[in-house]
DNA sequence: CAGCATCCGGAAAGATACTG
DNA sequence: CAGTATCTTTCCGGATGCTG
């Protein structure tokens, strides 16, 4: 598990939730588990840029963080399934909110994160 | 400027908001630039914990991805102020909303994040 | 005051191989 | 299927010093 450095500078909620949500996959993680519980493997499915350790890294940070929690199937093959907690519920409206803008503002989001990039390709993953 | 690496997994708005929101001090740039145009001095002063190097450089990136925009003076000394786009400004809302769940959730989130720190101190940076 | 150049430590994320 | 351990690459962010 990584550590993350001190953080002094933790004086406002908006760095509070930047702490929480700091990672790469965690808000498409949070997204899919908010559609009803999810196996590991069905979350790598989707995101499937992730590679299974990092996967693995940022839902422990998740849990960590008490928005998912982890349910371990005593089963043979293992079985986990990862569900929001209740604080995690009263994330999703706010996820939603990111969404949304995201979604509204596509093509243009697209454009001006591509222009740094003029020799590469965006989709196709 | 830093290059980020290519990127064939944006194929969503949430990864989107992601790729121009990523940076440790954008979100608290953008709120406080909100308030109205501030000057790079200013903004160090609000967030102190940013050097004006990365400073900088993530107000060259809010640039480049349009949400800020910077007038230059040619006054001496020099003048220099960043406002938001009216792209910038439709994210506005957002940040609020992230902001005011991090507000309402504030001691919960200091809790578990400082949780993974029991040795460290939280507040006085 | 604003901003860039250089150097640097360390964290985030990726690849691979392995265990239960 | 779920998860860890180890190694490596990428690159973010910090410190310092210099220019206009």
């Amino acid at each position: 598990m990584y550590e993350r450095k001190i953080l002094p500078y933790l004086n406002c909620g908006l760095d509070l939730v930047g702490e929480v949500l700091y990672g790469k996959w965690k808000l498409r993680i949070l997204w899919f588990i908010s559609e009803g519980h999810k196996r590991p493997s069905e979350l790598q499915r989707k995101i499937p840029d992730v590679s299974r350790r990092v996967l693995n890294i940022q839902l422990r940070e998740l849990e960590e963080h008490e928005l998912v929690k982890r349910t371990i199937y005593p089963v043979m093959p293992p079985k986990v399934e990862y569900d929001l907690t209740d604080f995690g519920e009263t994330l999703i409206p706010v996820i939603r909110t990111i969404g949304l803008w995201g979604d509204a503002h596509e093509d243009r989001l697209r454009d001006v994160i591509l222009k740094q990039f003029p020799d590469r390709v965006a989709m196709g993953g």
